[in-house]
DNA sequence: ACCATTCATTACCAAATTGTTAACTCACCC
DNA sequence: GGGTGAGTTAACAATTTGGTAATGAATGGT
């Protein structure tokens, strides 16, 4: 369930409070992290780098306005999503969230239906799909939008990570991508694959298409030609 | 960014509650006309026939729930959406509002970011429906006025949910639907569903229709085709 | 010509994703 | 109340995919 793999992290020094949205949001697939005072907030943070933070705003060490300051000033954080939990009408609170950026509020006591959805529809939101343009080179066409490729007007269906990659190369036809910079592109730096997955997608997408357009430069990369 | 001149009235006693949306909303280009209590919210409604409405629950005069049930007495205010501004955890409000058709609720404290994204996404829901005025498909017919869809003239009733499901697909053939985006729009950013709910639905109507009009894009998500 | 690198190719396996079915809940209607 | 249908969920099957290992071919330097 939800799109695998997202980070929560959590801090709130009532540990029930912090085992009841721990359950809840590991109930539907979220990666739940705990933090127990706002120093532990901050080192947790920055060690596994969550998409998405609940803060409790009355926290020992330093409190979730405080965090939420602190993080907001650095600019890897300057997206991740962050939710206040706070007291009943505490509009003290609520208006100096908003000045740090807060992205939604919950008060307590809990719901946790209404926690997981407000996270999940955060989480949700930042899924939309960016309008990106299509590339047309020689009989080729690549579009994004419907995640397909046309050669010579036909349709070719290559894999998700396929098109990744092949969208990805011919996004600046002639120039050639480091095999480094396709790895960080097309899989991200946190996933760890073996140096030979590359080629075998290469190979898959020339195999499917039919050309050979992708042009292979030892010891480099690769790069995208006609 | 908003669809231009989308106008929206808010209805609220609390001058600076008023203020906050007003400012967010300006910024977000649309026309934002307000009212401090539930005579004149009815008022200004009647005058500028806004596209959306946000109305609070407790105010002077009349409340957020009376205005609602008179507005939707009135055929022209049908179509008319209504968001309600809720204290927290007021189940009341709720299902009362959603007697009267309220199309969202937003719960105060207020998170300005979640109210704008909340507008836009209803105004950009509506504007799918609109523009999907009959869509015509090789053998396919999609009406919906009618709530019905016709395969070589015949017609094959859907469900709710499946007709809008396929009508979002259809709206733009061929292009490729995030789980996300479905979720959004049809389901709604309140409401929790599990992963398996899309599927369910995509294959009731392959199976009503006979045809394989809906393609799976694994790992990204829908997209309709003939 | 020989060797060391680097890449291509193939086949295969594990994990991720989706399809399918059945059962359950909840309104609504008679 | 019992029956019906929509919507959802759960559980399992089927499929697709992504990744890797093993082997062979190409390249480039000496």
């Amino acid at each position: 369930m939800a799109p695998a793999g997202k980070k929560v992290l959590i801090a709130d020094d009532e540990a029930d409070i912090l085992e009841i949205i721990s359950y809840n949001l590991q109930l539907h697939g979220y990666d739940v992290i705990t933090a127990k005072d706002g120093d532990q907030a901050l080192i947790k943070a920055k060690e596994q780098k969550p998409d998405l933070i609940i803060l409790d705003i009355m926290m020992p060490k330093k409190n979730g306005i405080e965090v939420c300051k602190i993080l907001r000033g650095q600019p890897e954080y300057q997206k991740t999503l962050i939710i206040f939990l706070t007291a009943l009408n505490d509009e003290l609170s609520h208006v100096k969230g908003l000045e740090y950026g807060a992205d939604d509020f919950i008060s307590k006591p809990i719901s946790p239906k209404l926690m997981v959805s407000k996270v999940q529809s955060l989480l949700r939101r930042t899924h939309v799909q960016e309008s990106s343009t299509s590339i047309e080179i020689g009989d080729l066409r690549i579009v994004p939008e419907e995640y397909m490729v046309y050669f010579q007007g036909q349709p070719v269906p290559l894999a998700k990570k396929e098109f990744e990659l092949l969208n990805f190369l011919a996004s600046k036809p002639g120039r050639v991508f480091l095999r480094s910079e396709i790895l960080n592109t097309i899989w991200g730096s946190e996933v760890i694959v073996g140096d030979r997955t590359i080629d075998v997608h290469v190979r898959k997408i020339r195999q499917k298409l039919g050309i050979d357009c992708i042009t292979t430069v030892k010891g480099v990369g690769y790069k995208f030609e006609i």
